[in-house]
DNA sequence: CCTCGCCATTGACTTGAGTCAAACAACATG
DNA sequence: CATGTTGTTTGACTCAAGTCAATGGCGAGG
C-alpha cells in the first residue's frame, strides 16, 4: 500500500462516465484533474482506512472491489457495502473528521485520492460538480435505506436473491456479463452483510442449486434464471 | 397541510443550537435567513411527502415528530427513521431529484422548508454552510450503518435496548428527561423500524418490565435502569 | 357518557435461521 | 510435493422470533 506520484487525469480516465467527473463540461474535468492529485494501490485484504483514522479524502475505486464494515466494542462487526469500480468511498468520515468504518480491499485495489478540502473549494466555484457531489451522497442514504429495507423486512432466499441482482446489475454497467460473475468476498462477508449467518448463505446457495435458479461452485456464480430471482424479492410485482 | 407566508428566521430561532444553523456566524445566519422563507404545518398522520414525489427542499423540523419509510411493490414496507426537533428530512430526494422514502408526521407538526437549489448556492458563497452540509448528509450514512449494524447482527432484545437508549438521549439534548418519554410511534412502526413483529416489540417491553429495567404503559416509558439497557447493548460507539 | 376502532398485550404453537460439529475443497507456503 | 490454513458444504439439533388468535384498554367523536 504505497502512494504513487504518478500524475493521474480524470479527463483521460476511463471510467469517467461512472465515477466523479460523470456529467462535467471538459473546462470541469480539467479542473478536477488538479483535485485528483494521487492514487494509491492497496492490497488485498489490506485497509484503505480504519474507523478512528483521521478523515481527510474520498477514494474512487478505480480498480479492485472493498467491503465497508462498522465494528461494535464487542467485536461484532457488520458489512455495510461492497463497493467496486467507479464508487466512492469514505463519506461516513466527514461528520467527525474521522472514518466511523474500515474498507478493505477484497483484492488487490487502486483508488484515486480525493483531498475533500479541494473537492470542497472546487464545489463552490462549479454548481455542477458541487452538485454532483451531493448526489452521490444522496444515492449511499437512498442504498443503505434499501439494504435497511432488506435486513428489516426480508427472509434469507429474498436477501441473497436481491443480493445477486444487485452485484451482477452493477457488473453488467461495467461491462460485464448479465449471468455470471466471481464473487470476491467470502460467505462469511456476504452473511455479515445480509445479516445472516455463512452456513445460512451457503445453504441458501445450495437450495437456489437445487431449483436449477443457479449454478455455483465456490466463488463463481451463473444466474440461470434471473426471473426466479427477480420474483424472490419481489413477490407480487403490481404494475 | 398549508404553506404559510410567515417570514421565518433562523437568527431568532431557538432551535440553532441544534439545527441546520449550528456553528454559523451571525453574517451566515442572516444570509441563511434568506432561503428559509416558508414554514410548513403537517398534521398528524398526514405525509410531509411520498416516494415519487418531485423534489425541491429538504425540511427542517420544527415541531413535532416524524418517520420516514421506504415501500416495496408488493406493499412491505420500512420505517428508515424517526425525526424530531432540529432534524433535517429529505436528503434522499437529491439523487434523482424525487424522494424515495415517504415522511409521516406522528404528531402535528411544523418543518422549515429549505429550497435545496438556494442552498446550493448559498453553500458556494459560505463554505461553513457548505461543509455544514455535507456534514448532515454524513450524519445520516453513518446513522444509517448503525441502524443496519441493529439489524444485521442483533438480537430482538438489544435492538429494542439501543433504540430506547438512542430516543431518550436524542430527547435528553433537547432538554427532556433522561428517563422518562413518551413514544410517538406504534408498536408495529418501532417493529418496523427494528426489523421485528409487533408482538416481540410489546413482548420485549414486557419482559424488560418484569426484570425492572423499564416501566412501560402504552406510550409511556420510564427507564429505571439505564446501565442494563448499556450492557444489552454492548458497548457500540457509533453515531 | 357511550361506543367504535385502533392499539397493545398475552398465550399457544410453528418455523426459519442459528448453533455445533464434522468432513471436505482450495490455496498458499515451506 | 507435502502440509497447514482458511473457506465451504452439509447434517442434526435448538431456539428466538414469527404466526395466529383472543382479549383488553385507551381515546376520539358523536
Amino acid at each position: 500500500m504505497d502512494i504513487q506520484s504518478i500524475k493521474v487525469a480524470c479527463s483521460s480516465c476511463n471510467l469517467r462516465e461512472l465515477c466523479l467527473p460523470m456529467g462535467l463540461s471538459n473546462e470541469e474535468l480539467d479542473k478536477l484533474d488538479h483535485v485528483i492529485s494521487t492514487r494509491k494501490r492497496v492490497r488485498r485484504g489490506t485497509s484503505l482506512f480504519n474507523a478512528g483514522d483521521p478523515f481527510t479524502s474520498l477514494f474512487a475505486v478505480r480498480s479492485g472491489f472493498f467491503k465497508t464494515s462498522v465494528t461494535t466494542a464487542d467485536g461484532r462487526d457488520q458489512v455495510t457495502g461492497f463497493q467496486m469500480t467507479g464508487e466512492i468511498i469514505g463519506m461516513d468520515g466527514i461528520v467527525h473528521d474521522k472514518h466511523s468504518c474500515a474498507a478493505i480491499a477484497l483484492e488487490d485495489a487502486e483508488v484515486c485520492v480525493l483531498p475533500f478540502d479541494k473537492l470542497e473549494s472546487l464545489s463552490r466555484e462549479f454548481s455542477t460538480l458541487q452538485h454532483h457531489v451531493h448526489k452521490i451522497m444522496s444515492r449511499e442514504i437512498v442504498r443503505d435505506h434499501g439494504v435497511m429495507l432488506l435486513l428489516g423486512s426480508m427472509r434469507a432466499e429474498e436477501r441473497l436473491a436481491a443480493f445477486l441482482l444487485n452485484l451482477v446489475q452493477r457488473l453488467h454497467a461495467r461491462g460485464f456479463s448479465q449471468s455470471e460473475l466471481i464473487l470476491r468476498m467470502t460467505r462469511e462477508e456476504i452473511g455479515s452483510y445480509l445479516g445472516m449467518k455463512l452456513e445460512t448463505v451457503s445453504r441458501t446457495f445450495s437450495r437456489f442449486m437445487d431449483e436449477g435458479i443457479i449454478d455455483v461452485k465456490q466463488r463463481y456464480v451463473h444466474i440461470k434464471n434471473t426471473d426466479a430471482l427477480q420474483k424472490m424479492v419481489n413477490p407480487q410485482p403490481c404494475n
